[in-house]
DNA sequence: AACCTCACCTGCGGGC
DNA sequence: TGCCCGCAGGTGAGGT
């Protein structure tokens, strides 16, 4: 469910609420959630910590906790954070935290395809992950070096969290749309300028789902219950059968490294090679 | 090495 | 009404 634009939005209004908030207590209601062989190491790990800072690294978050140590969530498909009245139980929790303030912070997640954990290291834990799209990491020259040679679809590379931090399915049809490609195309066929389309349209889907919020199909929420408002303004993502917005064709569906991807068969023609 | 498929979960909507 | 199927924003293990 929710990428890069979404853990954003769920990194910004959970941080006023965490920074400075010590954890009093910790419920694990579903140890499934937990990615690490001992329940009881995580419990341990956050029990008494000061919240330090909150920082996202592409679909991840990051609460920095004053034992030297990080409390990683990555929120999977259905996963929601959230911060409330310790009484006000979410649909599908499964873990809460208590904090000094006296509010708690609520992780539910409906499918349990979300994980938690501890790190000593954040960065080492994040090591294979590829460069942030929004600033200065990922240039062009990144991109192309990324592509060249390589026959992948270019959908399924975008797609590749080791080649750059934070695109899902919806961000990447709508990148692939606003560029004019194909999502079949293969990466290495693409023209520099091909490339230069495709990050500059990933960076604006990026930037407007942010500003929007985060694009809300059924569960995402930000950290208090507020649903997004970008999914009024996708031009590809679920259109299938549905006019393209530019040309009007009837918007199409394939399946594809087993996500399907929504694309307009006019304004982003199928390869030669296909 | 590069790429694909399936498994992991739960719920919902469509077709019969 | 109810059953069965396919589908859903995410990885990550295991196969070719």
């Amino acid at each position: 469910m929710p990428e890069l634009p979404e853990v954003e939005t769920v990194a910004r209004t959970i941080r006023p609420r965490l920074v400075g908030a010590t954890i009093a207590d910790v419920e694990v209601l579903d140890p499934l959630v937990i990615r690490m062989p001992d329940v009881a190491a995580f419990v341990d790990g956050v029990l008494g910590s000061r919240v330090l800072s909150v920082v996202r690294r592409g679909k991840h978050l990051i609460l920095e906790l004053d034992n030297r140590r990080s409390l990683m969530v990555h929120l999977g498909m259905t996963g929601r954070l959230t911060v409330g009245g310790a009484d006000a139980i979410p649909d599908h929790a499964r873990l809460r935290f208590s904090l000094s303030t006296g509010e708690a912070l609520w992780y539910a997640d409906l499918r349990k395809f979300g994980r938690l954990c501890i790190a000593e290291d954040a960065s080492r834990y994040l090591g294979d992950l590829g460069p942030e799209p929004l600033g200065n990491e990922l240039t062009l020259g990144t991109l192309l070096k990324a592509i060249k040679g390589r026959r992948r679809p270019i959908k399924s590379l975008l797609l590749d969290q080791t080649v750059l931090a934070g695109l899902g399915n919806i961000y990447a049809d709508e990148a692939l749309f606003e560029a004019g490609i194909h999502p079949c195309t293969p990466s290495g066929s693409l023209t520099e300028a091909d490339a230069a389309r495709l990050l500059a349209a990933v960076r604006n889907v990026l930037t407007q789902g942010i500003a929007n919020h985060g694009t809300t199909i059924s569960d995402y929420v930000d950290a208090q219950g507020r649903a997004g408002q970008n999914q009024h303004l996708l031009c590809a993502y679920g259109r299938a059968g549905r006019p393209c917005v530019r040309c009007g064709t009837a918007m199409e569906r394939l399946r594809l490294a087993g996500r399907s991807a929504c694309y307009c068969p006019v304004c982003q023609p199928a390869p030669e090679t296909i």
